[in-house]
DNA sequence: TTATTATATGCGGTTGACAGAATATGCAGA
DNA sequence: TCTGCATATTCTGTCAACCGCATATAATAA
C-alpha cells in the first residue's frame, strides 16, 4: 500500500475513528454504525473509499460485512494512531470510541452472536 | 495546528518530499524548486496550500522566501517524516533531496549568499 | 526609469471527494 | 416464495484540489 493512500484516509476524523476502532481489531458495519452514531450508508461509503485505497478489507459473515484493516502491522497507521490517541485535539473521541468498542465486543462473546467468531 | 491539516499535505508525494527538506530547516523557494526539479509555479502553489493549512510559513529575504515549518517540534510530522524516510517507497527520494539540500546549503554558506543567514 | 530575478496570483478546465436521497443487493427465516 | 434486516450502489449536485497558461507583484541592479 503507498503510504499517500493511508494519508487520504487519515485526513478525515471519521475514517481516523474507524481505523482507531479496526486496530483493535475486526468490525462489522452495523456495529461502526452504533459507535460513530452515524449514517449507514455514511459508514459505509468510508468504509469503500478505504476499501479501495487498499487499507481496509471487508468479509462477509451471513447478512453481515465484517472489516479489517487490510494489513495490521503497518508501522505508519500504527504510529500515527499512537500519536493520535496520546496527545491530539481526537484523544478524547478515539478513546470513547475503543470504550464503547469493547463494551460491544464484551456483549457479542456473551451473546455468542453469529458474528462472534470474527470480532471475538 | 488540526492534525487533519497535516494529513492533507502529506497525502502528496511532491508535499512529502518539501515538508522533509524544511524538517531540517528553512529553505527559499528557488532551492526547493532546484532539488525537486520542479516548476515555480508548482512549487510555489504547494507552499501556498500548505501555508493555508497551517503547515508552513514564509518570510520575505529580500527578493526570496524563506520557507520553514510553522511549527518544528510537532511530534507527528517529525515521527511520519522518520517513518517515511526509513521504510518507505519513497525512502531513497527523500535521502537523495537531503544530500542535495546539504549541498546547497554548503555552497550558500560558502559564497556567503545574501539568504544564507536564514539558511544556515 | 527600465530590466532582471524571484515569487505569487488569477483564470478556465478537469478530476476527486462528499452529501443527500433513492434504490438495489445479499442473506436468512417463515 | 415473500419478508425483513444489513449493507452497498447509483444519481445528482456541490465544493475542493490540481493543472497549464498567462500575468502580476516585489525587490534589486543597472
Amino acid at each position: 500500500m503507498e503510504c499517500v493512500n493511508l494519508y487520504k484516509c487519515l485526513c478525515d476524523g471519521q475514517r481516523v475513528r474507524i481505523l482507531s476502532l479496526l486496530n483493535e481489531g475486526p468490525l462489522c458495519v452495523c456495529h461502526l454504525v452504533e459507535i460513530l452514531q452515524a449514517e449507514q450508508v455514511k459508514v459505509s461509503k468510508q468504509l469503500k473509499y478505504m476499501k479501495e485505497l487498499g487499507v481496509v478489507e471487508g468479509q462477509r459473515q451471513a447478512q453481515w460485512m465484517i472489516y479489517s484493516l487490510k494489513d495490521p502491522e503497518n508501522l505508519l497507521l500504527k504510529e500515527n494512531l499512537k500519536c493520535l490517541q496520546k496527545s491530539s485535539e481526537e484523544r478524547i473521541t478515539l478513546l470513547e470510541d475503543l470504550k464503547k468498542r469493547t463494551e460491544i465486543v464484551a456483549r457479542l462473546c456473551e451473546e455468542e452472536a453469529v458474528c462472534a467468531p470474527s470480532i471475538c
